[in-house]
RNA sequence: GCCGAAGUGGUGGAAUUGGCAGACGCGCCGGACUCAAAAUCCGGUGAUGGCGACAUCGUGCGGGUUCAAGUCCCGCCUUCGGCACCA
């Protein structure tokens, strides 16, 4: 068999008879497979788009002949920087470019063989579809989600453009290595921090990888404890957030951020000059020296003081940059003898370090001790108390004397959406003269992304030197007004893909709530891990968001979700151009065949670790479906009409329905490269079969192949068409809702074998009934020869039975 | 520093969750077929010792629990991911 004529063949029918369409009268069985889709980039498919496209239409195929009605759709996450960077240097306007590279990604796609439904595609970048982007950033924005505020960016100096969180590795520019700094600007955010309990409660309630929902809550980072209001001598008030309330007695000093708006007014007359300069410092240092643990601790005193609300003592307020002000109320206390890093800061300035802490057993550790302990030396009703006890107490007893409040925190930041970008969706905001901020009103969408606009970085959004776009007129009063230069991050645009497929070409709704509300949950997502933190959360919280505007009706996108390993080079190196180490998939697919690779793929790797590639195999896995094809030829060839059932066909039949069994566990679970095993092992058994030199059952026979080529369908879809039509049967075996059912009656043995160890060593191997009780068992193993000899002159102490596996007897 | 995952033959990787470690491949060795080779079909292959039946050791390291540990517990080492002055 030729596997490239046959591809080409089998795409060709699968297209003209629409096979993978969906069939939106069946919704009832539906089953939402999703990967999450392309970026379009210049660059062919590589491999990583095999390992994560390959498999998981594999495992789609095998939901399809389990008579499930299977929804998998494709599309382009086409918006975004590399595409726009492609443009600067190259001068190629970035939607000819993308337009281009999404037509090259179709045709690979369709030669890779994929079920994809096609007729629900979506490109992002498009007006149909960013349109209803567009609309979701006004519903937000209704409901108070979309916000406005002055906030730090990140800023590169070098490339002179503000960049994208993501961008920044390690504090300094992904593209140029120029390190980062902070720069203010005036930003749209969206309240994800309104839903932080709620995302973290949830993620309780999705079969998620562990470690990807660690990692959301890490990023959420909640954290229980308390606020206390402290009065500054100037009658100003502040609070700050602690964990470590049983701590407050050991208080020596209150620092505030370097940022905290209280600090210009109480600083006195004599500290102006040092606070001043170190304010000016701070906003001067790196992102990557800001971000530094082993940093040696910088503040300045403010010259005031402030109370201690539970001792009355006098306190002086400092400022230090390892206060955060974006984190907690921007103001800590500062407590020398329980806190490594107050520890530090004491030491430097010499503020006083006061123990109220030891140890449960009474010791008392060296400082800072910063384990929870007994609370000691306040003269208070608190000492004695433990650490867990005294950190809610105190905060209980401040609250009734209203000097402070429990209080959770959480590391989540509201999600900064602008970028200063060409490439992307613009914010439907315009800015009046008269009415300040208004809402471009729906019927008006979509706010069209012009075609001519100078893209070249200027350190100013592109659009924003674009007339034709920029000036408008204000919906409200029909005033002279101006467009929002910006356009929304790109994780925008991903953060609601998977609810448009299932109505992608709806020209009057981002989608049906109708047909939504039936087609997900989403059953199964396929992806990267690298998208915990980022896509991830925020589609998590797209969902919640127009769940409470009443447009979903279920609460977590991601019924269940897979991550697929990443292909390394054969270096171990992630591949990269710049390391010359990628791995095309071309060369083999065109030489072996898409099916060949796709198997290979599978059967080489654990899916969900992937590793590092290496052809060695490759031609096997080529051999191996030579001899599938010839196992097949054979039993084509048998025409003999013997029905008898005897021993070998007994045993063939219970290898047959073992792989079944087997096979379909394994493809429900991912594990590609054991199910491909239990059906090599199944062909090695058709080929003991096969080379028996007596007369074989032809029926029996052909019906183990059948159920051979359908097990092998959902991996080699091309190679399984033509086999199957060879064999006779009807198109097509995607049609089948029968995927090959394992007849339990066959796995029933008469006996079976069981190891029979002494001391827990291997002894003998015994066959004893299937109905033997665990005393038969017993006394089968005690007269085996085997088992008499080493057993010897030793005394039996005692007889473990664990049926169907083994007999282990205990002697001395 | 904190959180998470992993460490198994020459090699990619298995192991029904505490029950015969190394499935299935690759590689290597041997047999059949062939004038010969390739292809194919069949068999062997963790290490050490022994002609041998067998014996001993063996899942990163050191302890432990158990009739039984790759799997569970305690203490480490290494690698990879993520977070990191978050109070």
């Amino acid at each position: 068999m030729n596997f490239i004529d046959v591809e080409k063949k089998w795409q060709k029918k699968w297209a003209d008879t629409k096979l993978y369409s969906f069939d939106k009268t069946k919704i009832k069985d539906k089953y939402y497979v999703l990967e999450m889709f392309s970026y379009p980039s210049g660059a062919k498919l590589h491999a990583g788009h095999w390992y994560n496209y390959g498999p998981s239409d594999s495992f789609a195929r095998f939901m399809r002949m389990n008579g499930k009605e299977v929804f998998q759709p494709m599309g382009f996450d086409a918006f975004g920087l590399p595409a726009e960077n492609y443009a600067i240097k190259s001068g190629i306007h970035p939607q000819d470019s993308t337009l281009k590279n999404i037509a090259t990604m179709e045709n690979q796609l369709q030669a890779m063989g994929a079920s994809f439904d096609w007729d629900y595609e979506i490109k992002t970048c498009m007006p149909d579809y960013y349109k209803w982007t567009q609309w979701i950033f006004l519903q937000l924005y209704k409901n108070g989600l979309a916000y406005r505020k002055e906030a730090p960016v990140n800023w590169c100096p070098s490339c002179n453009t503000v960049l994208a969180n993501e961008q920044v590795v390690d504090g300094a520019c992904e593209r140029c290595s120029t390190t980062v700094i902070r720069k203010n600007l005036t930003q749209w955010f969206f309240k994800i921090t309104k839903y932080a309990e709620e995302l973290l409660q949830g993620l309780d309630t999705i079969d998620w990888p562990e470690k990807t929902k660690a990692m959301q809550r890490n990023w959420i980072g909640k954290s229980t404890g308390g606020e206390i209001d402290f009065k500054c001598e100037s009658g100003d008030t502040f609070s700050v957030f602690t964990t470590r309330a049983d701590t407050v007695f050991g208080v020596s000093y209150v620092i505030l951020a370097p940022e905290h708006p209280l600090v210009d007014k109480i600083t006195t007359k004599e500290q102006l000059a040092e606070v001043k300069a170190y304010k000016e410092n701070c906003a001067k240092i790196s992102e990557i020296d800001r971000m530094s643990t082993t940093r040696e601790k910088t503040g300045a005193f403010t010259g005031a003081y402030c109370i201690n609300p539970v001792n009355g003592e006098r306190v002086p307020i400092w400022i230090g940059d390892y206060v955060l002000y974006s984190y907690g109320t921007g103001a800590v206390m500062g407590v020398g003898a329980h806190d490594e890093r107050d520890y530090d800061f004491a030491k430097k300035f010499n503020l006083q370090i006061r123990r109220v802490i030891k140890s449960k057993d009474g010791s008392n550790d060296d400082l800072p001790f910063c384990e929870y302990g007994v609370i000691c030396n306040t003269n208070t009703q608190f000492d004695g108390m433990t650490s867990e006890e005294g950190k809610v107490a105190i905060v209980k007893w401040l609250e009734s004397k209203k000097q402070g409040q429990l209080k959770t925190n959480y590391r989540l930041r509201d999600w900064l959406i602008s970028r200063q970008r060409y490439w992307g969706a613009p914010i439907p905001i315009v800015y009046c003269d008269k009415c300040g901020e208004v809402a471009v009103p729906e019927k008006d969408l979509p706010v069209s992304l012009p075609y001519n606009v100078e893209f070249k970085p200027n350190g100013k959004s592109p659009l924003a030197s674009c007339e034709e776009f920029i000036n408008t007129t204000c919906p409200k009063c029909g005033g002279k007004a101006r467009r929002d230069p910006d356009t929304m991050d790109t994780f925008v645009c991903s953060s609601w893909y998977y609810l448009r497929y299932p109505d992608a070409h709806n020209d009057k709704m981002a989608f049906d709530p109708e047909i939504i509300n039936k087609m997900l949950p989403v059953d199964k997502y396929i992806g990267g891990a690298e998208h915990a933190c980022m896509h991830l959360l925020y589609a998590r919280f797209f969902t919640k968001a127009l769940r409470d505007m009443g447009y979903l009706k279920f609460d977590e996108p991601f019924k269940s979700l897979i991550h697929q390993g990443t292909i390394l080079g054969t270096d171990g190196f992630k591949m990269s151009k710049s390391r010359g180490n990628v791995i095309s998939p071309d060369d083999y697919v065109s030489k072996f065949g898409s099916d060949a690779f796709r198997l290979y793929l599978m059967f080489g790797f654990s899916y969900v670790e992937g590793g590092p590639w290496s052809a060695n195999g490759m031609e096997s896995i080529v051999k191996f479906l030579e001899r599938v094809e010839r196992i097949v030829d054979k039993a084509i060839a048998l025409n003999n009409k013997n029905q008898q059932m005897g021993a070998n066909e007994k045993a063939l039949n219970y290898t047959r329905n073992y792989t079944i069994k087997r096979v379909s566990e394994d493809m429900k679970a991912f594990s590609f490269n054991t199910a491909v095993a239990r059906i090599m092992e199944y062909v090695n058994e058709l080929y003991k079969y096969d080379n028996i030199p007596t007369e074989k059952n032809a029926s029996f026979f052909k019906a183990c192949i059948s159920d051979l080529i359908l097990l092998l369908a959902p991996l080699v879809p091309h190679i399984a068409e033509e086999l199957n039509e060879k064999m006779g049967g009807k198109y097509s075996v995607f049609d089948m809702t029968t995927y090959p059912l394992c007849d339990e009656n066959a796995l029933v043995k008469d006996e079976y074998e069981l190891a029979v160890q002494i001391n827990s060593r291997m002894k003998a191997k015994i066959v004893v009934p299937s109905d033997a009780d665990n005393k038969a068992i017993e006394n089968i193993a005690m007269q085996n020869d085997a088992v008499k000899t080493a057993i010897g002159g030793m005394q039996v102490v005692k007889v473990i039975v664990i049926p169907k596996r083994l007999v282990n007897i205990v002697c001395k």
